[in-house]
DNA sequence: ACCTGAACACCGTTCAAGT
DNA sequence: ACCTGAACACCGTTCAAGT
């Protein structure tokens, strides 16, 4: 009666998120999913019928479990810094989980590789980021932009963060990463 | 007696950077390769005998391609805010390219399934990258700021660049990059 | 020097067959 | 409902064989 949510396809889901993390979508192998899962590479076709099936279902619940965090972080009444800061910390994060990127980006490189229903996921993730982001730079009641300049810096913020984790992972060097935000904060990118 | 450079080597080279822009090095194929050039796949192994070393060379020609514009740049003594300009536009115009991706960024997103001299290649690419903007950064008298504080400024905008790309790669839309780049100008990131 | 066909172990996908 | 083996056309790589 479903007491626990760790199912086959849980596992499965599991498992191709940080293999997508680290060898990309292309990378993804049927074969190596299932002996992780622990069943034939077959069976995964009775879960996801084909691998874009497996992606799409991927990048939704990679994007609706980080808007799920980002907005707890909101929900506790950070200040503007701190969301900031704790939304750089994710992506560091990620790379700090040997070298690995996020789903989002990863999959943006492999655009022409994608399904299409993967590739519409790829830009919801995006638009969900930018989204929060604005919501954090309104945070200050001081609002002199408008709200089209807003949303040009929350979408410059977002891609600024993509480029300091894909530089940083083409080095595999985190420290990179921080001295790229760091950068960013100095020039007066991010607040 | 190589009164041309169009010779098949080169021709190999030609049609793997466009795929490898468009597709990533793991979408590269022999056998697509091999057609494209109008030979048969196992010859492309005379010329490069493992996808490694091919992936490698083209790394390095197109590091090497890239630095001997960005030099012509600063050769023709253009200001510090024409040559920033010119560098987006390089990462512009590789988008409007059927929204292929710079070579460096897709093997950067690639990482863990590139051989390590290809991984090395990458790094190069972005030191030279680096190195070119901080001779810009340089350009102006007025050098207030330190020579770390420089070199990393340098690194943040090849970052930003790269990211602002790769999220315009996501959306198919180089407007979003020309917003994102438009914004990183408002924020100060981009001279 | 340059090219080829054939073989090998991989890949996603399909499907008839099991329980 | 869930799983499997076997087949198919792909992939990079190897190699003996051609010219």
């Amino acid at each position: 009666m479903a007491l626990t949510t760790n199912d086959t396809k849980e596992r499965i889901l599991d498992a191709a998120r940080l293999t997508v993390q680290a060898h990309g979508y292309g990378g993804l192998s049927f074969r190596e999913l299932a002996k992780a899962v622990g069943i034939k590479s077959a069976s995964i076709h009775y879960y996801f019928p084909s691998k874009g099936e497996l992606g799409g279902a991927l990048a939704e619940r990679y994007t609706s479990t980080f808007a799920e965090y980002l907005d707890s972080l909101l929900g506790e009444g950070l200040d503007q810094e701190t969301c900031i800061r704790k939304y750089t910390d994710v992506f560091r994060n990620t790379l700090l989980n040997e070298n690995r990127m996020c789903l989002g980006g990863m999959m943006a490189a492999e655009h022409d590789e994608l399904p299409v229903k993967v590739q519409v996921e790829v830009v919801k993730f995006s638009e969900m980021n930018v989204r929060w982001l604005v919501k954090v730079l309104l945070l200050p009641n001081k609002t002199r932009a408008g709200a089209a300049t807003i949303k040009h810096r929350a979408l410059a913020i977002f891609a600024a963060v993509q480029g300091a984790q894909l530089v940083a992972r083409g080095r595999n060097d985190v420290s990179a990463y921080d001295r790229i935000v760091d950068a960013y904060r100095s020039a007066g990118l991010l607040p």
